[in-house]
DNA sequence: TATTGTTATACTCTATAACTATA
DNA sequence: TATAGTTATAGAGTATAACAATA
């Protein structure tokens, strides 16, 4: 009982710390996407764009609804980061970034690499250790390198 | 510029690992709160209440508005989980858990010790390593041990 | 006057279901 | 018939503002 009591605190704070971490790091993108006058949800679609993608496809990638990606695509269009390009099968519309959209992308990314709170609080070495660990984490499937 | 953009992939990577583990992490701690009829909310707010706390202090804790701590009250009261009482300051209501809620409580923490991703994907030793870089990142004081 | 909790209300994000146009 | 995207609508979760009781 009390094993499994420290083993509850342990795990608690763990999740805690990954769990705070994690809104942090999503509070800073809130923020960078702010400053370039972006709501979050947008932001991330921009950067998922980073090829052009089938409506279907960015759903996928984002975790929810093909109505919602209208939604969000429609947002997109009118402040002209985003245009909708029929595909080869013309039931699928790509969404693709205009001069625009990469320009804000690019924006993105600049800002996220200078503020990043991995990189701001963590030396080289400490990232190379953290990594596999969160991969392990993750459930990623480890490659033998 | 060719190091900017490998400094983001970097953090965009990292960043990606904790926000999918923390939703992972998150998702199994909601599956954990169904099994035993609970909304996430409400089940938050139980492992929030470890001691009878102010209703203001809960908002503190959770992020979030004193009105909507008065709505989960009312849910958990419906519940039996909790119950108002008047605090020393008559202004102030606590939450303290009754019986069933601490027995809630304790099914939860089991729960959680039992499967935890951290708990089930790492190592003793991995949770060694792994804990002082969460906390670095997570911006702890660091206790010079 | 300032603070705690409450009430009524409204907003944001996102999903569901029914629809259209293609395939 | 099945799939991509669209539309209209609804729901969950949470906040804002005005309020009552107490300090």
């Amino acid at each position: 009982m009390s094993r499994k009591a420290a083993r509850f605190e342990q795990a608690h704070h763990l999740s805690q710390l990954l769990v705070g971490i994690a809104e942090q790091a999503k509070a800073d993108f809130t923020e960078i996407a702010a400053s370039l006058g972006l709501p979050v949800h947008l932001a991330r679609a921009v950067v998922a764009l980073s090829e052009p993608a089938p409506m279907r496809d960015l759903a996928g990638h984002l975790a929810c609804d093909r109505s919602y990606i209208t939604s969000l695509a429609d947002q997109l269009e009118e402040r002209g980061l985003v245009r909708r390009v029929t595909g080869d099968d013309r039931r699928v519309k790509l969404l693709q970034l205009t001069d625009e959209g990469l320009a804000v992308r690019k924006a993105i990314s600049d800002t996220v690499a200078e503020r990043a709170l991995v990189l701001r609080r963590l030396d080289d070495q400490q990232r190379a250790t953290l990594t596999p660990l969160l991969e392990a984490l993750a459930g990623v499937e480890t490659a033998e390198t």
